[in-house]
DNA sequence: TATGATTTGAGGTACGTCAAGCAAAAATAA
DNA sequence: TTATTTTTGCTTGACGTACCTCAAATCATA
């Protein structure tokens, strides 16, 4: 197995190394048919560029930065640990990651930071994004200035952004109800929803999703009005414990993020034919699962997502081919049996 | 953010270039006393040695060789074609990926084909273990020549092998029965398992699995003879069909592997309250899923399988770290709501 | 045809490591 | 001590690409 190099394109289009190279980094000075000839050449040779020798030459640092919320919720705390993890495992591929985190749910803060940082910001940005114009822009004027932009998590399709970093929320919901239809054997009760944020479109997503399929396939369960948790433990389990006190009837809950402690909490006295699903994986989950408490939870990989979004942010600065069946981010289903 | 380069660690350590250079590839004509000096100094500014680099100046081309069944499962389909797409996928990275198809569930065939490569089976070697005392030897051979082994999708733990890449199996058992369990409304009735083929460390596993649960946790339901169906589909749905003809009272079914589309054929007429979990995602899978004929699929992604095989192949020729929430390869629960 | 602008070639240096060979220095043996 | 072996330093040339300069060739325009 012989690698084709830049030289053997040249040789083959009939140009010096040089013209290839101009080429290759678009410089200018080439003129439009020696261009062609050469991208023919190259394409008929194969000649896919050695992206390490290439990293090597340049000199070059991949700088990328992530703006997270600062939150306390289980799940964004997992976040920024991988992060943190992530920088030391790509600094051999001279990847550098900034961490940048930003008061949640807040369009401005994010401009802010993003104006305070200026070119600091790196070759690209990754960021957990709220729905709304002040977001929509700064993604935009990003991209204006050639910076690679991907969201991660929660999504502005409207927006610039090059690649969502994440998975199908309305799915995810879909999957929710889809799981506690077959898991509710009650011919008929009450079903609660426990909401985190309206603000993110994840939240609001999933909530869609899962009344879709309700509504659309069992109309033996009745879904109540949802409760808003404000993801704090707290809120979740004094407004749940309530719920359940006051409909004696429910029969399954379906908690779509943050808080999902408080749901556990509120929990412990509540009926055994209460079948339940949740999001997030910690040791409250965990520990639920296994007691057959909680009966699923759902979940997107921290981990991978991260991994995910680095591996994307460099391809786009490469402008090389993503590995889609790679970036795929799944919705996890976690029973009792095949937790990590 | 400035790189450490071997430089630094020669000046560091108060040695040239060419002992560090010793140090690193462990070549001999170093005293003790100045190795431990430098892996010191490596220590102390955190030195990590440029891959790529390394591997361009090496000229160094990884080979390794995947083994897998030539049978002609949905699933070992999807391997094989997985197998070619990593080939090309690889190369840029210098990776050249040899894929060898042996008969199915034959020890000596693996022995002789590892015989037959040679040296020309590269630095490294994936294979799909079948049980057997002569695989074993091979595995430790290969070990012994200084050739990396990993199993795939089915181990032999007590052999010299390296790592597993794939799902603890009998977890995906465990899984299947938990879900039946939820999935099953009856209060009472008969559950059917299709085997795949028992020679294979998987399969025998995920029964295992399945009827520890089964056994454990619903005292109510009980599990029929299962079925052999040697992976063909015509022969699992007429012994499947009969099946369910003399059983009229089965209420679940879990289909553990080969054949699944004889599954589906045999439940066309089948009751409405037959519950079904079954493993391999293909086309008939999908659509039952979304008619919602079947419940759950149980998967393992031959495309994650595939390139955590090389990635580790790579990291042992290499001496580098494994990435382990990288290599995790999941149990995955598939839907209607979530397929890919 | 002369002029200037554009395009191309040639060549060099660099990136961080590997892989040699040879000479110098140090340690060990006689 | 001298001879021998072992250890170390120094140097050089790759690997495939980037990036720069300078000169030569080609083209367009007046």
């Amino acid at each position: 197995m012989v690698r084709v190099t830049a030289q053997d394109v040249a040789d083959a289009a009939g140009v010096s190394l040089a013209t290839v190279d101009r080429v290759l980094n678009n410089r200018k000075g080439v003129r439009e048919s020696t261009v062609e000839r050469v991208m023919r050449a190259m394409e008929q040779l194969n000649f896919e560029r050695d992206q390490a020798a290439a990293t090597l030459a340049r000199r070059r640092n991949y700088r990328f930065t992530f703006m997270v919320p600062s939150g306390e919720t289980a799940f964004f705390a997992d976040i920024r640990a991988e992060i943190e993890s992530a920088r030391a495992h790509f600094t051999k591929d001279r990847i550098e990651i900034n961490m940048i985190m930003v008061p949640p749910l807040d369009p401005n803060a994010i401009a802010q930071e993003v104006e305070r940082l200026g070119a600091d910001i790196g070759d690209g940005v990754a960021l957990v994004a709220v729905e709304s114009q002040i977001v929509r822009d700064t993604i935009n004027d990003l991209r204006a200035r050639g910076i690679h932009v991907v969201t991660f998590i929660s999504d502005v399709p409207t927006s610039g952004r090059e690649r969502f970093v994440g998975i199908d929320n309305v799915a995810a919901g879909r999957v929710a109800a889809s799981l506690l239809k077959r898991f509710v054997h009650a011919p008929e009760g009450e079903i609660a929803v426990v909401a985190g944020s309206g603000t993110l479109r994840d939240h609001v997503e999933r909530r869609m999703g899962f009344e879709q399929v309700m509504r659309a396939e069992c109309p033996h369960l009745s879904v109540l009005p949802w409760i808003e948790g404000e993801e704090l433990a707290e809120v979740v389990e004094s407004k749940l414990t309530s719920l359940l006190t006051e409909n004696p009837n429910v029969v399954g809950l379906y908690s779509i993020g943050g808080g999902t402690r408080g749901v556990i909490d509120a929990l412990q006295g509540a009926s055994q034919n209460l079948r339940v699903v949740t999001t997030e994986l910690s040791a409250h989950t965990r520990a639920a699962l296994i007691s057959g408490r909680i009966d699923a939870v759902l979940v997107q990989d921290p981990s991978h997502e991260v991994r995910s979004a680095v591996r994307i942010l460099k391809a786009l600065t490469d402008g090389t081919q993503i590995n889609e069946k790679q970036e795929r981010i799944r919705i996890e289903i976690f029973v009792r049996d095949n937790l990590p």
